[in-house]
DNA sequence: TCCCTATCTTTACATCGTAAAGATCAGATA
DNA sequence: TATCTGATCTTTACGATGTAAAGATAGGGA
């Protein structure tokens, strides 16, 4: 496929490094490419995660591995490793980019919001609607399974996504959430929500939910049908399948 | 690692299936192998399919490859690819496979039970359980990307788990479940029963749920927490987090 | 008997993750 | 000022994987 791994790369002579050595290379550093491209980046550990977004975007989960990244960031294919590890490392470090931005759609979306109802549906929307705006980046944080939470960076964003959501919880059922301990009540009321939202998130990105909106009346949401399935009264049974 | 990816093969003996039979073999067939492995393995892609699910018991998801089946069924790396074409066409094959058992567990599940509480109960602790003893099973038919739904089994499979659950939907709320149409309110209350199981279901495997069981009342199972969360009542407020 | 087709094996290739060694730079040390 | 040191990036190399293509081998008719 023509470029060779490390084809296009302004410094550094890269392929001809012992041909054309002595003739092209005065003797250190060309002196004028340091305002772009010193051969020490700066700051590759952040121009890598911004690659790796940009190649999820664009070639999905299938397409975001090391290689890719670094070709994205212009940067041999062994660069990543040294800021990340391994492949791990790097989907371990999005991830935490990843919950960082949920997050912050959660907050401003609560916030937002004014009324009782808006105020109980504005979280389970938030959290649909970055799933379909950024399903790979979904992908990473909720499906692929390489991923370390020992990572403090990680293990950080993704607790406080989840702290956020048993707040609301406990703000919806005004009482008090303790940190150390649950009524089986109380876990089943954030288990209730968080498996309702996640559960939903996942078949509709998956397409699972095609089926039933087709049936639905004419031009039926899938945020609609979020709606519903969180309002609907109970029918008298349990509410299991 | 020693074996150089073909190393075990003059031809056919396999493992140890009749270990010195072929010792001498003369030129053409043994004429005395054909009861278990001639050339023509005779049954290659059910062997396979079985092979995959040893493989994907052993080393989990990630050790699921084309080649490690191959390996595990005695046969070539390249053989695999006549009987599915690709990755995708075993890990469809084989999800299809998972399929016939999740559907085949809920059925034999549902039947077992007595009591109308019983039997609002079973199809969702049948769900979890079949994912908690089968995980990589339940990885392959939800988690992974790369399923060809177009393949009759895999679709007819898929099709028969998802109408299992509408009908049982529509039996609790003893209504029927048209064929080409719902209600908005029908469709909420399936979605919300899926949607619950399969979300609880990931959270559960991914162990995300580990930091509710924990501060949870000594001694409380995933199970227990499962049935709290479906049977739990409402607190007046609508449903979401 | 001979050929045809399905089945399986060999061989080959591009890509990937990862390890290890070399090159390059910024700054501390002397 | 000159050298040393550690961090950063590149090269090179290796094994594993998915996949394509060509060769070998049966089994079943013509």
């Amino acid at each position: 496929m023509g470029k060779s791994e490390t084809a296009r790369n302004p410094r550094t002579p890269r392929k001809t490094s012992s041909a054309a050595k002595a003739q092209a290379r005065p003797a250190r550093r060309p002196a004028a490419a340091r305002t772009e491209t010193p051969y020490h980046h700066g700051a590759l550990r952040e121009a890598l995660l911004r690659a790796a977004e940009r190649v999820l975007e664009r070639d999905g989960l299938a397409g975001l591995t090391l290689r890719a990244v670094a070709r994205e960031a212009g940067v041999s294919h062994a660069a990543p490793t040294h800021h990340f590890g391994d492949l791990t490392g790097l989907l371990s470090e999005l991830a935490a980019v990843g919950f960082r931005q949920f997050n912050a759609a959660m907050a401003s979306a609560c916030d937002a919001a004014t009324t009782p109802l808006e105020r109980a549906l504005a979280r389970p929307k938030a959290y649909v609607a970055y799933a379909q705006a950024h399903p790979g980046m979904y992908g990473i944080m909720f499906r692929t399974e390489r991923l370390d939470y020992s990572r403090p960076s990680l293990h950080e964003a993704a607790e406080a996504s989840f702290a956020g959501l048993a707040n609301a919880i406990g703000m919806m059922r005004q009482e008090h959430i303790s940190e150390d301990a649950l009524t089986l009540t109380q876990g089943a009321a954030i288990a209730r929500a968080w498996s309702m939202v996640h559960g939903f998130t996942m078949l509709l990105l998956d397409g699972r939910l095609e089926d039933i909106l087709d049936r639905l009346p004419e031009g039926t949401t899938a945020e609609r049908l979020l709606e519903a399935m969180l309002t609907a009264p109970i029918t008298g049974k349990p509410t299991g399948p």
